[in-house]
DNA sequence: TGTACATCAGTGAACGCGCGTTCACTGATGTAC
DNA sequence: TGTACATCAGTGAACGCGCGTTCACTGATGTAC
């Protein structure tokens, strides 16, 4: 309702990335063209360049789009994590974004991983940061330099194992209790 | 020098698996198209059809081929790991091969996931059982049902982190150890 | 308040591309007698 | 051993498709006076 029927869009740039999403909720990573999106926010094919300068550069703000609601997500799993209980609650709601949003996680962290987009490895640094610092937190007498990047390996493979069917993942709790035992089982603390 | 310079090639549908392989290698996952693999194998576009139903096959049987390599590499690495500092060896070999040939590492654990070819299906579950048998060799009291998943998310999201430029591959025996130490720190092994 | 004009944000047609797949075909191979 | 013929494994031209991107354009907006 509030969309003016005019020539002028209003908000194009942001329009685009909600009309991305939706193309990559509905269709796949694959289908993810800007012709498609520019199809989806109904307008045509050369609108998108008055605010991209190219289809890399869309995606790259999809991404950065993920990396917000991931980081969003986590935060609300645990604002501060201090115990290897909600580390693990951090480390459960890593994996259910990725299985809710599957296109959106393999655009964040698949294939082109263009290293010359500013905002996608910033993106990246503040993810490597946030685990560290939670890691650290939770696990005051350890080397946070090389535990944080294991458990974000374990919980990343995790992710990418269902997502690509190596592990099946029968219902949500089921997920949720591997994920948190894995993670548990793996630092030691042997209950969930 | 064996190659027949004939009309009929003589084995084409290794050729084109081969073909397949080096357009992997030099021009990365998203370059795989029956057209570039046949091109490559000196063959008309039509030609791959004598041999695999569609694309689909075709990428099927890639991955089938690097599922066997994997494994020749892990039994390399080492026959039957009975301890954790085995069992590091074996994690290592995995994390070498993802980077040493990531684009046939994506197109064995990409997006398609085809769960309807059975060839894929077959070489998922043998994975999964030599994982965990040999995590039942390293350690005996262990739940392996739950420990080797774990294991493998680890080893597998290391995988994917390098490969996709979020851990740097600064080099190859800095890498050796982070992913030997990860899997040492995270089994409570302290040494690696 | 009203008009002239620059600027902005779209349109839509067109380009060239590589793709998967099909088709009728033809050259080479192998088998039956 | 030699010939007739079926089968096999290629060819190459063509199809329709969706893509990224460009271009000259035009309608809407906003500013100067």
């Amino acid at each position: 309702m509030p969309a003016k029927s005019t020539y002028h869009h209003g908000d194009l740039r942001t329009a685009l990335l909600d009309a991305a999403l939706e193309v990559l909720e509905e269709d796949g990573a694959t289908a993810l063209s800007l012709r498609a999106v520019a199809r989806r926010a109904g307008v045509s094919p050369a609108a998108p360049y008055r605010h991209y300068a190219d289809r890399e550069a869309l995606v790259s703000a999809v991404a950065a789009v993920g990396y917000r609601d991931l980081a969003e997500r986590l935060g609300a799993a645990h604002p501060a994590p201090s115990t290897p209980a909600q580390l693990a609650d951090v480390a459960v709601a890593y994996v259910r974004f990725a299985l809710d949003r599957p296109a959106l996680f393999r655009i964040m962290f698949g294939e082109p991983c263009d290293r010359d987009n500013d905002e996608r490895v910033a993106a990246t640094v503040a993810v490597t940061l946030y685990l560290r610092e939670i890691v650290a937190r939770c696990f005051p007498d350890s080397d946070p330099e090389a535990l944080a990047p294991a458990i974000w390996a374990l919980v990343h493979g995790l992710a990418f194992l269902y997502l690509d069917g190596k592990l099946e993942p029968t219902d949500p709790a089921a997920v949720d209790e591997r994920v948190s035992g894995a993670v548990a089982a793996v630092l030691g603390a042997s209950d969930s």
